[in-house]
DNA sequence: ATGGATGCAAATATTTTGCATTTTG
DNA sequence: CAAAATGCAAAATATTTGCATCCAT
């Protein structure tokens, strides 16, 4: 009934640029973002191992994924506990933010109508310091 | 500087068949599920205008729109009020939740970083009571 | 050497747009 | 009758997959 069982992901050099990159970037970006980011710098990745490669780190919690409310999927280098982002519209730029009482109120208020294997998604977006005053 | 003015929204058959089929569905549903739907029942619908209704409707508040993680973007008939999403991650059931504390500390964080014009996105996922028994 | 990883092209899926025609107010 | 709306087909996006080849272990 399971899947034929992935594998040991390998240390590959494409992953270990992908990674490298986030690691220089403070904020979310796109596969695409990203690509472009590697090919300027000389990296030889190409976009469907950028995707992958994005995947496999997700999935090992190194890289934290959101959408924006237009649909757009993006990538940040992030810290391995649980928490949301504030995220500036214009730069893009990240802070990490923990909400232990938003965790608790969603859990109560799923609990209240009967729902249980409760998650959820929580996004901040608005302006930075930086880019109110750039303006 | 201005964009060309729409003008305002006409009353059409199409429109009104999308709207009605949405006030009698309690959950989120896709533009193709919408458009399929419509079609079941006899409505002759284009799928791009299943879209542009949404769009309408979205922008008259008439109808709230949302995404999964998966990126798929649903819509539903709901209250012109704010409030965030309860949903049924099995049969897409909705309760409407209103979070007064989760909005003043969402602007009250993004302000302790210097962020202004803040605005957010929360949706909770859980499984439902009738789908929990079902199992 | 073995099987995961890569990269290109092609396939999917989703949403938008051009445009001639129809419909609303 | 002027302008908005429709509905197709085609375009634009975004992401995934087939597959031969490559490379990490």
């Amino acid at each position: 009934m399971s899947q034929p069982t992935p594998g040991i992901p390998r240390n590959t050099r494409q992953r270990a640029e992908v990674l490298a990159l986030l690691e220089e970037i403070d904020g979310f970006r796109s596969p695409q973002q990203l690509h472009t980011a590697l090919r300027d710098r000389g990296a030889r990745v190409g976009l469907t191992t950028v995707y992958r490669a994005l995947q496999v780190l997700v999935e090992a919690t190194e890289v934290d994924t959101m959408r924006l409310p237009s649909g757009e999927q993006l990538f940040r280098r992030c810290s391995p506990t649980h928490h949301h982002h504030l995220v500036c519209r214009r730069c893009n730029r990240t802070v990490e933010v923990a909400g232990p009482a938003v965790e608790t109120w969603a859990v109560a208020v799923a609990a209240q109508h009967g729902f249980t294997e409760v998650s959820h998604t929580l996004e901040i977006f608005g302006c930075c310091a930086d880019c109110t005053g750039a303006r």
